[in-house]
DNA sequence: TGGGGTTAT
DNA sequence: ATAACCC
């Protein structure tokens, strides 16, 4: 806006990544300060997802079978994070609260955000500049402890970003009660990689000079975020190990393998390169819940499952305000090899009378809604024949805001007020 | 290996 | 609808 393209690609950007520690049992200790200063771990179904780090100093690790974890530490105490209601409440609280500083806020998973600060650093720079030197120095660690060059204008952007991290983290534990690290760079890779350097509850900077060594420091290349399961077991058999490895491969033959679009973005990753931007993820995008168990093998178990998931479902679709026009059911069946990856789902729009109930209280949308899904169960599902389900989920996307006559503005700032009673027609 | 999420094809 | 990615 004003200014020509060019500048603004070649503005250094500011992005902090933001990750909470052992969110999970931050929570619990919150909801419960007694389990404080003891080994704490979360548990789903016979997992301890996540730990605290008396925990961690025992042994145990995230997604340790309980078993194993009781072995490492017998007084390990358990709570049950299966319901992640608490999570993803406290999970948007930090969102909204990082907001507050810019608009600019990405989620990743409930215990991530990146924040792009680049305007919010640019306006300090020029306060500095009329207003003469600060005496101020970088907040948290260095990576490398590579030394900062106040003339060169990149280092003193990515010191303020690092003042600005403090404060985000600063806000985050006097508001919330929660600590985690932040990494400061010029993109949201780099600002991911670094922001583990120092793990609990500190930060770190990332300058130019020193993106080389972050990258040649990941030893296996599916640390790069962007490059997962599927991709690393094809460049393994490429011989590609390590983003060193990766940077050095010739882009052609890349291409042939993964595709011109992969290859060039992961190929741009190993130098350390991401042009991605900073996206607000806004309100979510879809709601689910899911449930997975040793075996259901009747329509009557599947029903009953569905018939458990709905009403908390529909809760937090009535709590949002808007409205779903999609709905899937997903369905893992047992198989003794790969536990992990068969699912598979159906979906369907959801028929416009039912639509328009989604919003009005006490009318029954659940018995029409199971229809649906049993219909939908039963394309995947041959119900003659045997069958042995291990996971069901119900996910409900497509979200539409409420058509309002009133436009935007007012409608917007209603929705969050409680109804006026007696209003119903 | 849980109980969520996202985007690309 | 699936496949990939993220936590």
């Amino acid at each position: 806006h004003g200014k020509p393209v060019s500048a603004r690609s070649a503005a250094r950007r500011v992005v902090v990544h933001v990750d909470l520690d052992c969110f999970y049992a931050q929570v619990e200790m919150i909801r419960n300060p007694e389990l404080r200063d003891k080994p704490l771990g979360v548990q789903q179904k016979y997992i301890v997802v996540t730990c605290n780090y008396e925990a961690r100093k025992r042994g145990v690790k995230k997604l340790m079978s309980v078993k194993d974890a009781k072995e490492k530490c017998p007084q390990l105490i358990l709570v049950n994070g299966e319901d992640l209601t608490p999570y993803r409440e406290t999970s948007y609280k930090v969102t909204e609260l990082l907001g507050e500083f810019c608009p600019l806020v990405e989620r990743l998973g409930f215990d991530e955000n990146f924040v792009d600060i680049t305007e919010i650093v640019e306006k300090r720079l020029k306060q500095l500049q009329e207003g003469g030197c600060s005496r101020a120095g970088v907040s948290g660690h260095v990576y490398n402890h590579q030394a900062i060059n106040l003339h060169d204008t990149t280092h003193v952007r990515l010191v303020i970003g690092s003042q600005i991290a403090e404060e985000f983290r600063e806000a985050i534990y006097e508001r919330l009660g929660l600590t985690g690290c932040a990494g400061v760079a010029s993109n949201k890779l780099l600002s991911k990689l670094v922001s583990g350097t120092f793990k609990p509850n500190q930060q770190t900077v990332l300058l130019p000079e020193s993106c080389q060594d972050l990258m040649r420091s990941l030893d296996h290349i599916q640390k790069v975020p962007g490059i997962g399961y599927k991709t690393t077991k094809r460049l393994e058999a490429l011989g590609v190990r390590n983003a060193c490895d990766l940077q050095a491969f010739p882009s052609a033959v890349l291409e042939k393998e993964l595709g011109v679009s992969v290859a060039q973005r992961i190929q741009k990753l190993s130098y350390g390169e991401d042009d991605s931007p900073v996206i607000p993820s806004g309100p979510p995008q879809s709601f689910s819940d899911e449930d997975s168990f040793k075996k259901c093998s009747s329509e009557v178990e599947v029903k009953e499952k569905i018939e458990e998931l709905l009403p908390n479902l529909l809760d937090r679709i009535h709590r949002d305000g808007r409205q779903p026009h999609t709905v899937r059911l997903t369905i893992r069946q047992f198989s003794s090899t790969d536990r992990w990856f068969n699912r598979e789902s159906r979906q369907c729009p959801i028929p416009p009378h039912l639509i328009q109930k989604f919003g009005k209280e006490s009318s029954n949308v659940v018995s029409p809604l199971v229809d649906i899904l049993m219909k939908l169960f039963r394309k995947m599902i041959d119900v003659h024949l045997p069958f042995h389900l291990t996971l069901l989920s119900i996910c409900f996307s497509n979200l539409k805001d409420l058509p309002s006559s009133k436009k935007g503005s007012i409608g917007f700032y209603l929705k969050q007020m409680s109804p006026p009673s007696g209003s119903g027609k």
